[in-house]
DNA sequence: AAGCGCCCCGACCGATCGGTCGAAGGGATA
DNA sequence: TATCCCTTCGACCGATCGGTCGGGGCGCTT
């Protein structure tokens, strides 16, 4: 209903808006570049997008429909809340690690309160409902581990921050500076490390156990 | 030299400019509105700061001098590695917790490759200098660890993308979506809960051990 | 062939962008 | 009082911004 993968004109905007986006934010990117990066003109790209900010709603919600087909599989089985969580950040990361433009997006969206300007128009209020469903995924998760005891009782925004932008984080960051680090800074090995990273975090940070938890939190 | 905190006008240009920039990042910020918050026309802006490359560079600089004067005596101490280090990562979050700019400063310029114009202006080389420092100084403490035998032979840049990182996010993201987290995510309890975060991945995470090391990578 | 709808385009709009210029105010020195 | 420097300013520049408009090509139906 809301997408048909085609080559078509609109996909090939929304495939190009995504990466430029991702690269140099909201404001940094002028819709004639990406008109001309998509093989149109300006005009024609007012005939598939309003305005704008329509365009990046439009995309963002693309990316994370993307995300959320694979988040809520990995998250929706039938193992217990601790195994489920474990299985849904580690679709997350191989997601991060595969599409490096969602990860960049996602960081932007997380953390920049005010990248679009606000306005009722409503492809944002499809992409902010898009959103809350993929975070609402995780958080209700994160919920039922606490509800049933196998997670010390944390704060639950609080902890799905911490496990998506710490994920999201380090796939974000391509590099981090030339002469500190010559070579790109996720491989095999960085995704192995992330994974074993946040499961460690699932089993011994959040999990209940009696010491040696290396996080508390009112709640 | 380089500064004397006066309530001069350049001063003020520059403590606005770490606000808006801060905000908004570099391209959705624009220098006429820099210049009336600070009280002054535009064209007096370009009197104190010959280009806005020039202005977000020198406003960085001096963010990453105030940071670097809290990190250099935390991490320059007489004690073992591990010590110096989780002290300096104390002082870290203890500035980010006081000076949220600082730390969505520091997440853009971490993440963002592009964020402003590349150019050889000796501004930009003394901010990269600066940031080279602050990094560096990290850098020297892990190695330091790893050389000595009280850190596992990790990738020293990774790991400190990996401690940066983590610690700037958290206090670079004010809020998470507000129906799904109604209050500003940190506070004395997150600044005490990443804390002991960072302090369990310098002890358990990152110091030599024989087993439950949470995190192995590649050198 | 006539009509219609979709798609694309060049030209244009007002606003704002970063940046320049010449002049004026004001305080210190002579 | 005259000179000088630092600072501030309004006016202006070309370029680019997001967005609009009218028209033309093209395929499909009738």
């Amino acid at each position: 209903m809301t997408e048909a993968p085609g080559p078509t004109s609109r996909n090939k905007i929304l495939e190009v808006a995504e990466a430029r986006f991702a690269q140099r934010g909201y404001a940094g990117v002028g819709l004639r570049e990406v008109a001309e990066a998509a093989g149109l003109s300006k005009s024609s790209l007012f005939h598939h997008f309003p305005s704008k900010a329509a365009l990046y709603c439009s995309m963002l919600d693309g990316v994370l429909r993307r995300l959320e087909a694979r988040l809520g599989p990995a998250l929706g089985t039938e193992q217990a809340p601790p195994e489920r969580l474990e299985a849904g950040l580690d679709e997350l990361i191989s997601v991060l690690a595969e599409q490096p433009t969602t990860a960049r997006l996602l960081l932007r969206t997380l953390f920049e309160d005010d990248d679009l300007p606000e306005g009722g128009l409503p492809e944002a209020d499809a992409m902010n409902a898009t959103l809350a469903r993929v975070i609402g995924a995780i958080h209700t998760v994160i919920e039922a581990g606490v509800a049933d005891g196998s997670f010390r009782p944390v704060s639950v925004p609080h902890t799905v921050q911490t496990l998506v932008g710490t994920c999201v984080y380090h796939f974000a960051s391509g590099e981090f500076g030339d002469e500190l680090l010559g070579r790109p800074i996720f491989s095999a090995e960085a995704v192995r490390a992330r994974r074993e990273e946040v499961r460690a975090f699932v089993h011994f940070g959040l999990a209940r156990q009696t010491d040696s938890a290396p996080k508390e939190k009112a709640s």
